[in-house]
DNA sequence: TGCATACTCTAGTAAGTCGATAGGGTAAAA
DNA sequence: TTTTACCCTATCGACTTACTAGAGTATGCA
């Protein structure tokens, strides 16, 4: 199951993908439009900033914005950001890697195999997703 | 993340799968060859039972049995039965549908639009595995 | 220059849920 | 009468979500 923080951060990713201009946009606003708790959003797009993915601007007329370009952030960095780990399982996965301590040989292991399956199908449709595709509201995906 | 509950069920159900008759097997066995806690492993093993994946024979020579053909079973239900819903969010889900309270409109939700193409592949891999698939030791997937 | 405003940032915390495990006891089959 | 499935309860820790209170800081205006 998706976390809340992770929604919330997409939602608020898109939101500031579709600004036009690449002004700041408050807390309050994205809060406001997206149905955000204010505080909690507040501290997610906090961790989207410190890893280089939002700028913030503070005083009057501040607010976050994106640094990149919304077709060259891919799902998958957002994901591993708010989420961790793509693969269901540790011992599948490729940046949260990490040996079961139950299991005694991933290659004759039945999750292992299956739970790869799935990892390889969902890590490719992230990949081929950017914020940009997300961020359009008439294009299916 | 997979729940370990999830991940034990299948060893599990692997194991009884890979079973060549259909004799009843205890769940100390199962326990010990697939290291996993006894105690959790009665409870997994029980609402297994009550959801009709397994029988069990109680006293001397007792213990658990799959019902049906390892052929016959495909992840879907096992997946649904120990996991719960398939989706990352219930509003993308077919049998644990529900609305997402802060979002108004599913059409337009960036979240729905790439989450339900996640689903949407995951569930096509669960569809086409069976039991028996993931008992082959030595066929890849 | 300096004050007020509008923001981001930080920390602490409380309630709730879930995962995993442990203990003890009952019922049925051989 | 032994073996084994079955059932109930309780605990502990970790995580999630959310709220609260305030500190820090840049901007605009007088």
């Amino acid at each position: 199951m998706l976390s809340k923080k992770t929604k919330y951060g997409i939602k608020a990713l898109v939101h500031l993908a579709r600004q036009e201009d690449r002004k700041p946009v408050q807390i309050s606003t994205i809060s406001k439009t997206e149905n955000i708790s204010q505080k909690f959003l507040e501290s997610i797009l906090l961790t989207l900033r410190k890893n280089g993915m939002l700028g913030s601007k503070k005083g009057k007329g501040g607010g976050y914005y994106l640094l990149r370009d919304p077709k060259e952030i891919p799902m998958t960095t957002v994901m591993r950001l708010l989420e961790g780990p793509i693969a269901m399982v540790p011992c599948v996965s490729l940046n949260f890697y990490e040996k079961c301590a139950d299991c005694p040989d991933e290659a004759t292991c039945a999750v292992n195999k299956i739970m790869l399956k799935v990892r390889d199908n969902t890590l490719e449709i992230f990949r081929n997703t950017t914020l940009a595709d997300l961020s359009d509201t008439h294009v299916t995906l």
